[in-house]
DNA sequence: CGCGCTTTTGAGATAACTCAATACAGGTGG
DNA sequence: CCACCTGTATTGAGTTATCTCAAAAGCGCG
């Protein structure tokens, strides 16, 4: 998921406030389509934020590699993680010119930025602005999909559902079994599934005791079951749920 | 919010199905902006669907006036209320070509049709489609606003947090005090805050005790005390909510 | 080897749920 | 015009899933 290159390539001196400025560590990369020459890559580095609620919105970025955390805040610390963007995800969607979420680089690698402003003249570039619509409009399918989870779900159907998920989004098949590197941690899936992290242990551990998963680590996850899973995410058999 | 006239127009007759097919109660409108001379506004009436979840999606919807229920199910009954569409909201953006969620009437009003394809197509009419792109990012906006309040907040700050927001959105002042009509029920409010129809209820009452509102009937609130249900939205003092 | 951070496990507290009864409102028909 | 009837909303009492607080275990790092 994160090309050793990238990491190399990042200077250990990089902080937080680095990553705001647009001029920091911006390079030119081969362009992989016609319509994004113009469109500076950047280097980012686990630590950093890509943007803060309120701030005033340029860009919008595109996931080439490295994992992204988009969260809310509530004044009492209170937090909501938004999502989580892998490779092929578009982050930072404006609201009348502001970014209403924090942007925080969770695992190294590489965004491409596009300029806000090409959101608003589709004909200055119709391939670029279809491709920011089409990202777009996957991004409210998959808030959608999360607010079922998020509304109605038990924490343990939350929580198989949210493996399910990353299962598909960056699972590996190794030795016939799919495994799933976690990049986020405990507490960070307990804010992205309104619950506290201990019930998220829980969940897993419950799982691993119905040997559902398997965790070699506690940030590596072997799926043994994803049929007995999938019937955990969606509540199949809730009796089963408690066995 | 409804005109009475378009609840007049409606034919009694008509059934959920008859939404569905496009050529039933389609008039033509005194165009309101140039770019939307050729889209066809739409007569619908409260217990219609304009679309089910998996349906293929063919077009978008602006609301005109009326109110619409965006919502998704899940096998066992249990409902997420995505979002209620109010005038000036768009609804119906797709995934892949279909319709994710279930997208009821649920107070009779008027709508505008945009074929999907002109969301793909932004060089045929890019006034148009930077409109869309302003809904979808609102949408946006939006779906990520209510992703706090459903993760993270307790059932009174979620129920202060829904008034605040009709207030905003449908609000109207009389008398120096502001009043919302509710066009829901407490199911809907209670599927679209993920809690339970007693438990919204017992909020309602809580609020009514603190003289935050008062209810002429269940649907008709007065806001009696704007910077309370404010301080209760964001358990700005959270001794406050149990008082 | 010991220190700090994350995760796991445990035990008790509580917010919200479930089930059940009552109250209310709007529409219908006598 | 009023009584009834149906669906929605409210209130009550007991249950439970999840949270909170606390302790133990694991893991990486200097």
């Amino acid at each position: 998921m994160i090309s050793p290159v990238n990491q190399e390539a990042v200077m250990l001196a990089s902080v937080m406030q680095e990553a705001r400025d647009s001029t920091v560590q911006l390079r030119r990369l081969a362009p992989s389509q016609k319509q994004k020459q113009l469109h500076p890559s950047r280097l980012v580095k686990a630590g950093q934020s890509l943007f803060y609620e309120g701030d005033r919105a340029q860009f919008v970025y595109e996931v080439k590699s490295g994992v992204l955390r988009l969260m809310r805040l509530l004044e009492d610390g209170r937090r909501q993680v938004i999502a989580f963007a892998f490779p092929g995800d578009v982050v930072g969607f404006p609201q009348v010119g502001c970014h209403t979420t924090e942007c925080d680089v969770i695992a190294s690698g590489e965004v491409v930025a596009y300029r806000c402003d090409v959101l608003f003249h589709p004909d200055r570039d119709p391939e670029l602005s279809t491709f920011l619509m089409k990202s777009a409009l996957e991004e409210i399918g998959f808030l959608q999909d999360h607010f079922l989870t998020l509304g109605r779900k038990s924490a343990t159907e939350k929580t198989a559902s949210f493996l399910l998920v990353l299962l598909d989004r960056i699972g590996t098949r190794t030795a016939g079994l799919a495994t799933i590197r976690l990049p986020m941690n405990r507490a960070d899936i307990a804010d992205f599934l309104g619950l506290t992290p201990e019930t998220v242990s829980r969940a897993f551990s419950h799982f691993r005791a119905l040997r559902l998963i398997a965790l070699s680590d506690a940030n590596t996850v072997t799926i043994l079951d994803t049929d007995g899973l999938q019937a955990m995410a969606e509540g199949g058999s809730r009796a089963l749920q408690r066995a």
